[in-house]
DNA sequence: TGTATCCGATACATTCGCGTATCCGACGAG
DNA sequence: CTCGTCGGATACGCGAATGTATCGGATACA
């Protein structure tokens, strides 16, 4: 067979330099910002020159795009897993501990997801990616909920797994915008949690204690910055 | 009055020019993303030449910030307004109808608005005046639905009229998430509405029909593209 | 209407980042 | 161990965007 689909052979030194390149550029990309980065930028953050790039990458957004997918592959099977820990009856607040703990943890990493929402934004064939990345944690979510169903009533407002499952991800999103300018980790933590719980459970069905006592600081509510 | 705090003359034709090159700018903005967008593009828009720029700004960031104030302010000023339209006692589906109208309406606005989220997440001064932007935001739900109290009662678990305002402007930060990738204003509408309807109300007071026949499409949820 | 001032246009130099072509060292196969 | 191929470095030319300095026309006030 004289031409091969990927005529190159099995290329192992490739592999690392484009993970460095990859690690670089997702460190590059938190501090400044897609759009405020050149390629020089990231090749010199990875050690490398830019011929290294060009070897691996034909733009920038290719770079950009294949460092999402990985990151957000990698975060997909966290909460999966997070979700899946617990038995047939749900217990809906360690959940929501989990899955907040792996969402919530990484600033820099919602820093880039932001800006590949605003490249998004713009680039229907990225738009796709994303909206199925999403689709992807919205699903884990819903069937999560949905095995759990009798043991755990959902607000009926929402409509059904499906639906809460959607309430959880706007919730997420909310809290990370939130989190994006006080840049308060652990109040959004808290928050979300209450959000969820405030969502996924109806009204008469009070988790913890309603009232003050189960913050981490010493307001009543997580409230932002401001 | 000898001497004015701005010595220049009144300078008519500046404001003008001044309020082309912001409206050029939001043009531009929303349709290519604050950062891959240069100054020439913005004049030229407007009609006009660098040297205009460079006589009403001193850089871009400069300009993006007059843009994101003017505009925040207007839409501040249009939510007050629609939340003060009826009685004392809360009409709360109506009120979140005329809400989700002046906050969704425009989609542009919100890709630029979240173009300047991503610009404030790296730049602390300029994140708090978005965060104070949210704060009037919130303060102005907050007052509302305070004002409101006795008639509609609100989840315990998100604690008070300031709990609750916080949890509508989450939900309106993570509906829009959804939107700028669908583009589906519509679906988004509504969903927010099914959203801050399940945050507002406890569960034994359902304010429509629970199950489907309020939803402008077909579908029983209002769900995104995907 | 005259005029002093302001404002935007034009021209220029400079820097920055990009993409390519070429070269040399490294790695893997035999 | 040797050689052929691959991967990354280096050097070059190019175009774009920036900031400034200067000029001519418009504007507001007397």
């Amino acid at each position: 067979m004289p031409v091969d689909q990927t005529p190159k052979r099995v290329t192992r030194r490739r592999v690392r330099t484009r993970a460095r390149l990859l690690d670089a550029a997702f460190a590059v990309f938190a501090a400044k910002g897609y759009g405020h980065v050149s390629i020089e930028e990231v090749c010199e953050a990875a050690g490398f020159s830019r011929g290294a790039f060009y070897s691996n990458f034909a733009t920038l957004d290719e770079l950009f795009f294949a460092l999402y997918q990985e990151r957000a592959d990698l975060i997909a099977d966290q909460v999966s897993d997070a979700l899946a820990q617990d038995g047939p009856d749900l217990d809906v607040p360690a959940a929501v501990d989990r899955v907040t703990e792996v969402l919530l943890l990484d600033v820099d990493w919602l820093l880039v997801k932001t800006d590949f929402l605003v490249h998004a934004a713009r680039d229907p064939a990225v738009a796709r990616t994303l909206l199925d990345h999403r689709a992807r944690l919205r699903a884990a979510i819903a069937d999560r909920l949905f095995r759990a169903r009798g043991h755990t009533a959902l607000p009926a407002v929402l409509g059904g797994a499906d639906g809460a499952a959607h309430a959880v991800v706007a919730a997420y999103d909310g809290v990370t915008t939130q989190l994006l300018l006080d840049r308060d980790v652990e109040t959004a933590r808290a928050w979300l949690e209450q959000l969820l719980t405030a969502l996924l459970t109806d009204g008469s069905r009070i988790p913890h204690s309603p009232a003050t006592g189960s913050q981490p600081h010493g307001g009543s509510q997580p409230h932002g910055g401001s």
